[in-house]
RNA sequence: GGGUUGGUAGCUCAAUGGUAGAGCAGCGCCCUUUUAAGGCGUUGGUUGUGGGUUCGAGUCCCACCCAACCCA
């Protein structure tokens, strides 16, 4: 072969090469007996094998060759020889390189250093790479390499590869959880007329048939509410939510949200439905309780403890621990004892949201093991039930973990004219749309329930132990390449 | 939106304002059980983009683009 130093080019000739010899670099169909994980997992010595997979190394040995052939399963350690394959097959694998995909069938055996291997007798070149792959031993590092190009991340970095198989594997897990107790999954609008459910900026769009501006979703709540009225008791929806804010390693545009309704229920009982199936997804899916997130360098920096039962605290309660006579404190106390501890409060305007910002800073965020906060003010929850012995307090829990809110739960307002002044007062006087369709639904009777809402890429943070929504979500957004 | 850091070979990274380098990958040669295989040799660069300062800029200055982190 002409020597050749350009990588793209080198690539192209061994491509034509290829050609030349009849042989066709883009394969069909390749029966396998195995995927190469799975063969090396179920290694039995002496067995006729077939498997298929994407060059990830190559030792040459000079007669003889070692190659990995990998996909997401793992990897299986391949030997090739040319008295094996005869020498118009040792020409044809002179064209191959690190990145083709090849089709191999042969005997397994295990090397003189105990590795388990396929003696190849044939193979076919099922797809010929015309691009170099990343740094067999470093992977890609480049973060946004990784995420604008996640195939690449998830060919070379394993432990990338780890946390998208377990994002999978909690999904299932929770389907499986919920199903098991007679929740079914039902699928409601992500285009709405009215966006609702949520204090949050909409996507919009338009349908041209009709001639309307429609919205994608920002939640799914209103229409799961109209499923309780349609006498459907115990339902959930998984499935993405659109929210037109910010980016940043905890905001996607789109993001997975599980929300979950039970008819007859309340908060408490949904906090411990919460508690029990996060704690199955951390036994079944990460098999332990102490969830470990480590830096680059592998060093603990903290764990969680998932341990069961979870501490449930009431709001005002976990404000006193801070500052024990912050109820008896006059708002303008508040704020300077705020300013004391270096708090920032110039952005709260009312009282409850200093105690919130005391709440965030000084509770929320140092929380890393499980804690259900109960019973919070109204002002900061306007669409929840109201208490009954108090009714200052609404019916529901936050749950935080690793300082983050996970998951809110509610006893769900059912009254509708109650539901229709807090969406009036929330709208705030301005022409936003009510959606007078659910709050009619709700006239016909919604039962008493208890709802839940999981944010399903910050849950798939919290149990893998990363620091960014993008290092959960595959395809995150990014700016367009300039 | 503000601040900080970064962008150099396909990948991972070096380089006091003074000749742009290494490892891996690639290419050539040797090697019949290697595994980050090994040995010898070798190719590869518009240093994110555009300006400026300077005898001389990857390095200093300005603007812009992209990314990460922090803040709002």
């Amino acid at each position: 072969m002409e020597e050749q130093t350009d990588l793209l080019a080198v690539r192209r000739q061994k491509l034509d090469a290829l050609l030349a010899a009849g042989v066709s670099p883009y394969g069909h169909r390749y029966d396998v007996t195995g995927r190469p994980g799975e063969i090396r997992a179920t290694f039995a010595e002496g067995t006729p094998v077939r498997t298929a997979g994407r060059i990830t190394a190559h030792r040459n040995m000079g007669k003889s060759h070692f190659l990995d052939l990998s996909d997401s399963t793992g990897r299986m350690q391949i030997y090739l020889h040319a008295k094996e394959v005869g020498p118009e097959a040792a020409a044809i694998f002179d064209c191959l390189d690190i990145g083709d995909w090849i089709g191999v069938e042969g005997e397994t055996f295990t090397t003189k250093t105990g590795e388990p291997s396929i003696k190849v007798r044939s193979f076919a070149v099922l797809s010929k790479s015309l691009r170099p792959l990343p740094d067999k031993w470093h992977g890609v590092q480049d973060t946004e390499i990784k995420y604008r190009q996640r195939y690449l991340d998830l060919i070379s970095n394993p432990e990338s590869r780890g946390v998208f198989l377990k994002r999978v594997a909690i999904v299932r897990e929770i389907r499986r959880f919920l199903e098991e107790r007679g929740f079914i999954e039902i699928e409601t609008p992500m285009m709405q007329q009215v966006p609702g459910g949520a204090a949050a900026q909409p996507f919009q769009t338009h349908h041209n048939a009709l001639g309307v501006d429609l919205f994608l979703r920002i939640a799914p709540e209103l229409y799961l509410k109209r499923m309780l009225v349609g006498g459907f008791g115990k339902i959930f929806e998984l499935n993405r939510n659109f929210r037109n804010e910010g980016i940043s390693r905890r905001h996607n545009p789109e993001f997975t949200m599980l929300e979950a309704y039970w008819a007859f229920s309340d908060f408490e009982q949904m906090a411990s439905l919460v508690e029990e199936m996060v704690c199955h997804l951390a036994k079944t899916v990460i098999g332990s309780f102490v969830i470990e997130h480590r830096n680059a360098a592998g060093e603990v920096l903290k764990s969680i403890d998932l341990t069961p039962p979870w501490r449930r605290e009431r709001y005002a309660d976990l404000i006193r621990s801070v500052k024990g006579d912050w109820y008896e404190l006059s708002p303008q106390e508040r704020r300077a004892w705020c300013l004391s501890k270096g708090l920032d409060i110039s952005h709260c305007i009312a009282d409850f949201e200093v105690t919130q910002h005391v709440f965030e800073k000084l509770v929320e965020e140092k929380t890393i093991n499980p804690l259900f906060v109960t019973h919070c003010p109204k002002e900061l929850v306007p669409l929840a039930k109201q208490n009954t012995h108090d009714d200052s307090l609404v019916d529901v829990y936050e749950l935080v973990i690793n300082g983050q809110e996970i998951s809110p739960g509610y006893s769900e307002l059912n009254d509708p004219d109650v539901q229709r002044a807090r969406l009036e007062q929330q709208s705030g006087g301005e022409t936003q749309k009510l959606d007078e369709d659910f709050l009619q639904a709700l006239e016909y009777g919604m039962p008493p329930a208890g709802g839940i809402g999981i944010g399903i890429d910050r849950l798939v943070m919290m149990l893998t132990g990363t620091e960014s929504i993008r290092d959960v979500i595959l395809f995150p957004h990014m700016r367009p390449r300039a």
